[in-house]
RNA sequence: AGAGAAAAAUGACUUCAUCGCUCCGGUUAAACGGAGAGGAAAGUCCGGGCUGCAUAGGGCACCGCACCGGGUGAAAAGCCCGGGAGCAAAUUUGAAAGAAUUUGUUACAGAUAGGGCCACAGAAACAAACCGCCUUCGGGCAAGGGUGAAAAGGGGGUGUAAGAGACCACCGCAGUCUUUAGCAAUAAAGCUGGCCAGGUAAACCUUGUGGGCAGUAAGACCAUGUAGACCAAGGAUGUUUGAGCAAUCAAAUUGAAGGGCGGCUCGUCCGGUCUUGGAGGGUAGGUCGCAUAGAUAAAUGAUGAGGCUACUGCAAAGUAGAACAGAACCCGGCUUAUGUUUUUUCUCUGAAC
RNA sequence: UGCCCGAUCGUCUAAUGGCAGGACAGCAGAUUUUGAUUCUGCUUGUAUAGGUUCGAAUCCUGUUCGGGCAA
């Protein structure tokens, strides 16, 4: 059990963005939107994530900075929940509500969109990622 | 004393613990140690550094700036300090005109260098004469005339045919004049001018003065390798000169067409094609540029406890840690946003003398 | 992040510093048995705050909003 979130546990890379966004599936809910995606490439590190927050819906660059950190607190603490997953991983989390939200209920959606992923990761555990590899 | 407005200063509240983040040091790897958002980081309105374009050159065009002295600065500027002038308000004084003081404010050169424009109204908008006044009927005059933002100093007297700075006193105005004070802007006094002449330069323009253009996505390096493009050498070509009727031959030259120097021009640099050799851009990205914070989908956060401050409450206690707002090459100025507290100035209300 | 542009009726656009005009749309009326077409009339604007000027959509400055270019 760790609660680190260094810099190889974060999604940089220009290449891997573009894959995450253009391959990956996504678990919505209301105010947040969290992108999944198996990679096929680069799979030293097991599970990477990034946080991205609309600069439409927030103007202000403080204000994304805060929502920004929220979300990284929340999956820091919570990330243990898909340890049990084989493969590696990349993750995307976006804020789409409109306004500026508290920690509590950043933490319960984040919870349970980790949660979600856990439950279909396991259900479909090996159909998905030989088409994934074109 | 209270309330309000403006300006200036202040500005992650502070300490400890736990879990974490970015960079640097350290280590085989750890442990560990150090540093880590703002007064505006914002707007991008001005500059400077730095980088490339030729080493950044001349002229024109274009774009700024404009009272005086000192400081900062390479410099016009900007900013700071002090002064001058104009404008506005208040107070005092005065019969009034005005004067003085205080406060605020000013994008403060030139309108006899030049042309342009001044709608509507008005006789007339810089031109004089429509009505008018006088007349010896040739003419003279600009006092009076509903306009307008603006109509060739003011009101009084002399004077006259009627009038007019035509003349006189006072006030106002102007001055490449003189003296005095001041480094200067300028001021005061005198003298001169009858007052030659509206406004607009934040329209063109003139004078003085400054500016080459682009921007770190600048720019440099590494990696990969087919065509094209690039560099060097050689051949050939071009130009000029000489010989020759001419074809052509010999010598000299790297010039010509064209292109670069991001508007034009001068000036300056490169120079068609083929062969051989070199070099290695994009397709693909990475590193440097890059900092006593320094990332690159972009770090300063979360939780708990104590203190402090503010608010609520008789108290116990509870709530909150604010407003504006998040570095992206660096530095200076300007502008705009802004909670609390403090200071200064002004306005209003109340109380006392 | 850096560098640049722009803002006029509901929409698209004109306007030397001098009464903000046109088209489409909307509303009302006329024509028609009714509707469309057509005709007549009306309504609706210079993004915002200051300044220069006698006078500002226009000139100057600040702000707000929108857009473009550079990988």
């Amino acid at each position: 059990m760790s609660f680190t979130l260094g810099k190889e546990e974060r999604i940089k890379s220009r290449k891997s963005i573009e894959n995450l966004f253009r391959e990956a599936k996504a678990v919505r809910s209301p105010a947040l939107l969290a992108l999944y995606h198996v990679p096929t490439i680069n799979t030293e590190h097991r599970l990477q994530a990034m946080f991205t927050v609309s600069k439409k819906n927030f103007k202000r660059a403080h204000d994304r900075n805060a929502i920004k950190r929220y979300l990284r607190e929340c999956y820091r603490l919570q990330k243990n929940i898909l340890n049990d997953l084989p493969g590696p991983l990349h993750l995307c989390f976006t804020f789409t509500g409109r306004q500026l939200p508290e920690y509590e209920y950043v933490y319960k959606k984040v919870g349970a969109a980790l949660l979600e992923i856990d439950r279909i990761m396991k259900s479909t555990p090996k159909d998905e990622t030989p088409s994934q590899e074109k």
